[in-house]
DNA sequence: TTTATTAATATTGCTACGCGATATCGCTAC
DNA sequence: GTAGCGATATCGCGTAGCAATATTAATAAA
């Protein structure tokens, strides 16, 4: 039980609620941006969590060619930045009392 | 797919660290603490949760009657508080990115 | 002193998620 | 067209969440 690890696990799909707002990101830009805070996740975790939050109309995805790849880029719906509104209170009532 | 639940389901472990530390607390009163905040957490995820993290040695666990009522008190180790230190800091980076 | 009552703790069984490993897809260059 | 590469997708197993259920423990009632 690695009790950081559970944490961030819980925190990414808000991580990317917020990334999908401010531009849109393919998966691979995600797991970089990850990375950078010390965490890495894997194709395996990522895509299918895209895919439920695609399914759950958080986020919309589009088909770009960007340097001879193909990539898919997710940015945030509607229903995503109304939830991100009403999550980001919860967030600072339940974290300021741990970091006090 | 609740992003605020899961969320939380990540944090709560946090707390029980934070508030093990603060005073001993039994498997009941953390659930009482865990609805003030709006959230219900049920007896088949926290006292699972509680066992392994006596078993990953984190919380002791101590039997007192109190009221009439048996109950088990848990406690911090100085293990739990030696990675809540080493968590916070990495808890505010990740937070505060999304809370801006 | 049995039995009932009540609150706390523990367990079970099913479902869904995490994720390493693996496969597939799509583009470009040759 | 096909080789090579990076991005995306899937599979299979182990484990966590959790509602429902059972068990434990102390006192009160009979």
């Amino acid at each position: 039980m690695n009790i950081l690890r559970e944490f961030f696990l819980g925190f990414v799909k808000i991580h990317i609620l917020y990334h999908a707002g401010k531009e849109g990101f393919c998966g691979a830009d995600m797991m970089t941006e990850l990375d950078r805070h010390g965490y890495t996740i894997g194709p395996g975790t990522l895509y299918p969590l895209l895919h439920t939050m695609m399914k759950g109309g958080y986020l919309r995805s589009e088909k770009k060619v960007e340097r001879g790849r193909a990539r898919i880029y997710y940015s945030a719906t509607p229903k995503a930045r109304i939830a991100l509104r009403e999550i980001r209170p919860k967030i600072n009532e339940l974290v300021s009392e741990v970091l006090e």
